[in-house]
DNA sequence: TCTGGGGTCCTAGGACCC
DNA sequence: TCTGGGGTCCTAGGACCC
C-alpha cells in the first residue's frame, strides 16, 4: 500500500441510467415509473430506470424475453434515440467543465475530471454541487467517485451508486479508505476486469478487488498481460492511466447493423452495404480522415441453430486514401461480391475502415488529382446539402430507397432537441 | 417473429530480411 | 550431412470498455 497518496485527484462522473433518464427529462410523467430503452432494431434492453432494474430486467436481455413483463407491469419501452442522448451528453459535460478545465469525455454518459492540484478543496461538497447543478440545468441524476487514480475514482463512483444514494458523492483519500474500498469491490466490477479475466481469478480465491492487489506481479503479468498490472498499480494508488483531454483521432470506423429480418436477395445485401460504406464515408469527413483499407463483413444468424451458419469479410486496400462516398461505396460493393454466397439467410452486416490519415497528408497521386479533387468538391456539396436540410436528404443511388433490411424503432421519442423529424429522400445518382 | 453497435489494446506467430 | 540468429512488420485472435 502507498502510504503517501499522491496529489493526484480524479473524479468519475457519470449520468445515472443515462438513457433512461433523458427519456425522462422530455416526459416527467415517467418519474418514478419503470423504464427501459432498447438497442437498435429494439432488440435488447440497454438502459433501465432503477424501478425496471427492481422488477428484475437484466442488462443485455432480448426484448422479447421480456416483452410480457414489460406489458404486465406497465413498464415503459423506447426504443432508442442517440441524437436526443448525444446532446444531452454535451450539455452535461459542458457542466462539468465549469468545475475543471481538465475533463475526458470517456464515453456518453460519463467523464474524468482531473482535480489534482486543487488542495484544500473538500472534494465531498465539489461533489454534491456538481451533482446540484447537472440536475438543475439538465434534469440528469448524476453520481461522483473520487479518487487518486482512475481506476479508484471508478470504483468510489460505484460505491456513491450503491451505498451513498442520498449524497451521490464517494471520496477515496486516505490508505485506510483504499482498502476498505477494494475489500468491498468484487473482482468482476474493477475497470479493466472484464467476465473472462474475473471467472479465472474465481478459480484461484480472487473475490475482491482487495485479492486481487495482493497477487504477486509475476502471476498478474502471465496470465492478464501488463495491462493487468496496471490496473493492480492504479488499486494500490498509483495513477499509471493518464488524463486524454484531446481525444486521439480514431483508428478505426465502423459501420454495421443487424437487419430486421433475414435477407437473402444480393440486391438488399448490397443496398444495405452500400449504405454502411457511405455512412462511413461521411464519418471520416467528418473527422477529416481518409482510409486505405475497407472491410466488409456479413453473417447469418448466430442464434439460429436450425439453419446452416455462414459468416465471412474481405478486406480491399483503397489506393489512394480516400474518403468519398462515391469510392468507397464501390469499394464496398467489390469486396461484397466475393464473400456473397448464395442461399443464406443473412442477419448482419457492416463496413470498417482503417489505416486513416489526416486528409491534409494525403499522398497526392498525380494521375489521379482530377479525381480527387471532383470527388472532394462532390462530397463537399453532398455534406453541405444534408447538413442544411437534414440527415441524408441526399444520398447515392446505390444507398437504396427500398431499404427492406432498415431498423425497426417502434417506440422512438420525439427528437427533442435535434433539428430534424421528418425526411424528405432526394437521391443522387453515381 | 423477435438476441446492438462501436471502439481499444496486447500477444503470439508467421513472413521476411540481413 | 549440415540446416543460425536477431530484428521488424503484419495479422488474427482474444481480452477489455461503454
Amino acid at each position: 500500500m502507498n502510504k503517501n497518496l499522491p496529489k493526484q485527484m480524479y473524479a468519475l462522473v457519470d449520468g445515472n441510467n443515462f438513457y433512461a433518464s433523458c427519456e425522462r427529462v422530455f416526459n416527467p410523467a415517467l418519474n418514478g415509473k419503470p423504464v427501459v430503452v432498447l438497442s437498435n432494431n429494439d432488440g435488447i434492453i440497454i438502459a433501465r430506470s432503477a424501478e425496471a432494474k427492481a422488477l428484475g430486467i437484466k442488462m443485455g436481455t432480448p426484448a422479447f424475453e421480456v416483452k410480457n413483463l414489460i406489458e404486465q407491469k406497465k413498464i415503459y419501452a423506447f426504443s432508442s434515440n442517440y441524437a436526443l442522448y448525444g446532446d444531452m451528453s454535451q450539455r452535461m459535460m459542458n457542466i462539468f467543465r465549469e468545475f475543471t478545465p481538465d475533463v475526458e469525455i470517456y464515453s456518453i454518459d460519463e467523464a474524468f475530471l482531473d482535480f489534482s492540484g486543487f488542495s484544500g478543496m473538500d472534494f465531498k461538497q465539489t461533489g454534491m454541487d456538481m451533482r446540484k447543478r447537472v440536475k438543475k440545468y439538465i434534469g440528469i441524476p448524476v453520481s461522483v467517485g473520487f479518487g487518486p487514480t482512475k481506476t479508484l475514482a471508478k470504483i468510489a463512483n460505484r460505491i456513491a451508486k450503491k451505498h451513498l444514494k442520498k449524497t451521490g458523492v464517494a471520496l477515496i483519500d486516505t490508505p485506510e479508505k483504499i482498502e476498505r474500498a477494494l475489500q468491498m469491490t468484487p473482482i468482476d466490477e474493477v475497470w479493466g476486469i472484464g467476465r473472462r479475466y474475473a471467472q479465472f481469478l474465481q478459480k484461484y480465491q480472487v473475490k475482491t478487488a482487495w485479492d486481487f492487489t495482493q497477487l504477486p506481479d509475476s502471476f498478474v503479468k502471465k496470465h492478464l498481460s501488463v495491462v493487468g498490472l496496471r490496473t493492480k498499480e492504479e488499486l494500490l494508488g498509483t495513477a499509471c492511466i493518464p488524463m486524454e483531454l484531446v481525444p486521439p483521432p480514431r483508428k478505426a470506423i465502423r459501420t454495421a447493423r443487424t437487419f430486421s429480418k433475414n435477407v437473402i436477395d444480393y440486391r438488399f445485401v448490397e443496398e444495405a452495404v452500400s449504405d454502411f460504406a457511405a455512412k462511413t464515408a461521411r464519418k471520416l469527413r467528418e473527422q477529416k480522415s481518409v482510409a486505405n483499407l475497407l472491410t466488409v463483413f456479413l453473417r447469418t444468424n448466430k442464434f439460429d441453430k436450425t439453419k446452416p451458419y455462414y459468416a465471412n469479410s474481405f478486406s480491399i486496400q483503397i489506393s489512394p486514401s480516400s474518403n468519398s462516398s462515391i469510392q468507397l461505396v464501390k469499394y464496398a460493393q467489390a469486396a461484397l461480391k466475393i464473400i456473397y454466397k448464395e442461399g443464406f439467410e443473412y442477419k448482419k452486416a457492416g463496413v470498417l475502415v482503417s489505416g486513416l490519415s489526416p486528409e491534409g497528408n494525403r499522398q497526392l497521386d498525380l494521375f489521379d488529382n482530377f479525381s480527387y479533387e471532383k470527388h472532394r468538391n462532390l462530397m463537399r456539396i453532398l455534406d453541405k446539402l444534408n447538413a442544411e436540410n437534414g440527415y441524408e436528404v441526399v444520398k447515392i443511388g446505390s444507398q437504396g430507397q427500398s431499404r427492406a433490411w432498415r431498423l425497426r424503432q417502434e417506440y422512438r421519442s420525439k427528437r427533442f432537441t435535434t433539428r430534424w423529424d421528418e425526411l424528405i429522400e432526394v437521391v443522387v445518382e453515381s
